[in-house]
DNA sequence: TAAGCAAATTAGCAATTTCGAATATATAGT
DNA sequence: ACTATATATTCGAAATTGCTAATTTGCTTA
């Protein structure tokens, strides 16, 4: 395999680097969703997450549809939904590493996660 | 699902996100070899290689087994090599987008000042 | 046209990542 | 112990990333 494409690989894996960018997704696997709706319920920034929509959908990773005044996204692909899916079983399966992981991470600062 | 849960999980990605990394991994898909191994094949600087074995290895995305003189490496888990073939499909579908986006991305980051 | 909302973009900064060079550690053989 | 080989780690610089605040663009309605 060309190294072109493995950096196209791993670009794309790139974009899913990133929780909200990870949460985004997550939430466009139940459906279409606004990008006001997708800032309501991630309780971030606007631009934030603006531009975490702009990460995605320079990958072609979600698709936009324009009606009036918003702006509706979903996720072109699914596979991309059945890598997430397969990370989450990978995640089940070593959630015990996990979690020693994130203890010595230690970069949650105390938050009110839900 | 608690954000701690989803920067794990964008962790891994993280780790899967460098086209060198990948190469490492589809290389350890055909089976176990040793760092040695790998650094010819990849032709790359052995310090190098050896950072990415390292990032893999923090990520226990890799496991290691030493014998005599050498260090032997091999793919924990098979769910790790499943995402990759995904991603592999998922180019497949899409690799028209692929080469216009490398494209774009060899012609265009050359900009000296506008 | 202007006002108002939704979404995108830009600027600037701190934190992280990548790489090569140099150095360190570990094992084997002499 | 000394040397050679295999691998790992550290250091410093350049590039990239994620965030907030401020601005801009686009659409709709008055």
């Amino acid at each position: 395999m060309p190294d072109s494409l493995r950096r196209f690989k791993a670009d794309i894996f790139q974009a899913l680097a990133n929780p909200t960018r990870i949460a985004i997704l997550e939430l466009l696997g139940n459906g279409e969703c606004s990008a006001g709706e997708l800032i309501e319920k991630l309780g971030m920034e606007q631009a934030n997450v603006s531009q975490h929509l702009a990460v995605l959908r320079a990958r072609q990773i979600v698709v936009n549809r324009k009606a009036g005044n918003q702006v509706f996204y979903s996720v072109r692909d699914p596979i991309i939904l059945e890598v997430l899916a397969l990370m989450r079983q990978y995640f089940q399966k070593h959630l015990k590493e996990a979690l020693e992981m994130l203890d010595k991470m230690e970069n949650a600062p105390a938050e009110t996660g839900e």
